[in-house]
DNA sequence: CCGAGTGTTCGATCCCTGTTGAACACTCTG
DNA sequence: CAGAGTGTTCAACAGGGATCGAACACTCGG
């Protein structure tokens, strides 16, 4: 069997690299209590093992697919199709580089 | 002459410390772009130099009264009251202590 | 004591954002 | 090809936040 992973006929999610994200965006993003816990439950998991319906959030998956985009556009999280899934990925590195210490402070979660 | 500088008979206005200030509501001050002008011709400034009215920006004292109702609720502004006037003082020391890096972020300025 | 200057508070408005339910699109399994 | 599972999009709605003008409070200088 072919490992298909990553070439479906879905359109494909837009991405924002933290490069081009500006700083308010990026607060914006991140000042938002449902974002705060997808970005913490996101840093505790491995890279592209948490697909957007498995998250502990209490909202419904239409305002879930909406924080998944705001996330996306602030270069917070990377997405990529696997099968019937959109599994996911924090993009620590490339948003610390663009934002020093910024991610560090929403992960202490000492309120 | 006496100075009498700081006691005057109007009612001393509230203060949040940055130690009692939650990670969401720090974001959410600095999320917008009036309170990010703000803070950042604050750095530029030497401390008690400026009166909330000398700022400039494209709001009305009402909405200005606001934004900085919210910073100090931040723990992002201390003001005390000179004759007519209250004048500001950025909290750099006390809320980069809480909050490392974050206020840096947002005056780099690069976007 | 009056007036100018400064800032806060109040009520009203507007807009943006978060939320939902329903409909739709896509993928994989039987 | 039917159906279950997953996620997006749409229209509608509600709530909060930013804004304004007006009224008020306080301080200081004539």
């Amino acid at each position: 069997m072919v490992q298909r992973t990553g070439s479906s006929h879905r359109a494909a999610p837009e991405h924002t690299h933290p490069d081009d994200v500006p700083v308010q965006t990026a607060l914006a993003a991140l000042a938002d209590p449902v974002r705060i816990a997808l970005v913490r439950e996101l840093a505790s998991s491995a890279d592209w093992s948490r697909s957007c319906g498995s998250f502990d959030v209490p909202v419904g998956k239409a305002a879930l697919s909406h924080h998944f985009t705001v996330l996306r556009g602030a270069g917070l999280v990377e997405q990529r199709d696997e099968g019937p899934r959109r599994v996911n990925r924090l993009r620590k590195e490339e948003f610390d580089a663009r934002f020093p210490g910024l991610l560090g402070l929403v992960l202490r979660g000492d309120q």
